[in-house]
DNA sequence: GCAAAACCATAAATATTCTATGGTTTTTAC
DNA sequence: GTAAAAACCATAGAATATTTATGGTTTTGC
């Protein structure tokens, strides 16, 4: 019977311990699976180049957000799943995240391309074998959430360049439009002309910022 | 116990009916299931017209492909959903359909954004009566054929505008570039000047235009 | 009510894209 | 194998679209 070797990443153990129970005391019709667990970005990394040395992972379960241990600059799931697509090609990743934001969901689907991803209040025992199963054989494998995220992002046919998306994450955490000039590479009325435009691409004329920060929440931008 | 209204539309009366036995015969746990049914696509107009003006249906499953009596403009199931979406808002609709290529998925995530999605090869009962409860508690319901193009729609970071997808069509079905000018507002050298672009946006710089359209396959475009 | 920020409009500057033109290379048909 | 067709490439100028600079008006927050 063949072993998949399974690599789940969550800087709470209590959730990988949860992981590796279930799933190793599982059955599965053609397979078994052996759990290995890590708590940090730097121990992931480690364990996923020294498996790609040797046998690597069959599949990766990766938190995106990991608490930082140093404060150097802050890694999360979503640079161990790009650091794994060159150093471990074969290994399916499956991201575990409790967000199910259009923007990070977006921005994964974007930066690593995932076999899988779940929201974690939709994971359970069932969901994780169903996971596993899906994963090998046919990929990729979303929870309900992800796929009301996915489904909003396909609907869209209003495509935004970096410029407009930056404008909308700045607007969406507070930032104020005369301080995005720091951020992006617009000069001031650059940005007011860009969310007027927005505005009117959205349908959202003459109406303030918040009227722009919901409809592109609806709309899966943010 | 509920009932939930279903209409099925598809030319070979075969397919809807088996959609009828296996699902008015299916267990529920909270409804019943009760079908209709429609060859064409007036007829599917027409019921889900009438119905709208008393109750409803719940669900619309709708075949993408329908033969055309007559030989005026060819209606197709995309047309019945972006019908049925104004007239009657509250249905969900879910595709049949034996097309799994990007281009026809795309499209119609675009247009209609449905509640579902199936491949035809990949109906069964059990993914059939998944399917009703899925779309009536908690939509969207895609196959794994449907999802995997998902995905590569979702991993696209490149955005086309309308010109570039046209020429790529055109390409696709093996019109002549000169030939383009005739079906798009570009002067031929723009043509030229856009397949260069899109050659080497897509890493097949110098290399002949089966290249660019093997490519553009591969990413989900066509 | 007053200061800050947001909003708006316009002209000039800049950048991008398109067309027209003319040439070279590759493919196709016989 | 060759001739014609199509594809490919490059450049200059024209046409568009975008950005900036500037100065003003309106709205918001305290």
């Amino acid at each position: 019977m063949d072993i998949i070797r399974i690599l789940a990443v969550d800087d709470h153990e209590m959730t990988t311990m949860g992981y590796k129970f279930i799933l190793e005391d599982s059955e599965f019709e053609d397979f078994k699976v052996q759990m290995d667990t890590a708590k940090s970005y730097d121990a992931a990394v480690q364990k996923i180049e020294e498996a790609a040395n040797d046998i690597p992972f069959d599949i990766l379960l990766l938190d995106i957000q990991l608490s930082n241990p140093t404060d150097g600059p802050s890694k999360t799931g979503e640079d161990i799943g790009i650091f794994a697509r060159t150093t471990s090609p074969e290994s399916k990743i499956v991201y575990m995240s409790s967000f199910s934001d259009n923007y990070r969901i977006n921005s994964i689907m974007q930066s690593v391309d995932p076999e899988g991803y779940m929201v974690k209040s939709e994971i359970d025992q069932r969901s994780l074998q169903a996971m596993v199963t899906t994963v090998i054989t046919a990929p990729p494998y979303y929870t309900q959430k992800a796929l009301v995220a996915i489904r909003k992002k396909m609907a869209q046919d209003i495509s935004l360049d970096e410029n407009d998306k930056k404008i909308l994450y700045h607007l969406s955490i507070g930032t104020k439009t005369k301080d995005m000039v720091n951020f992006i590479s617009l000069s001031l009325p650059g940005i007011e002309n860009r969310k007027r435009q927005l505005k009117s691409l959205f349908g959202v004329e003459k109406q303030n910022d918040q009227a722009l920060i919901t409809e592109s929440r609806n709309r899966g931008f943010i």
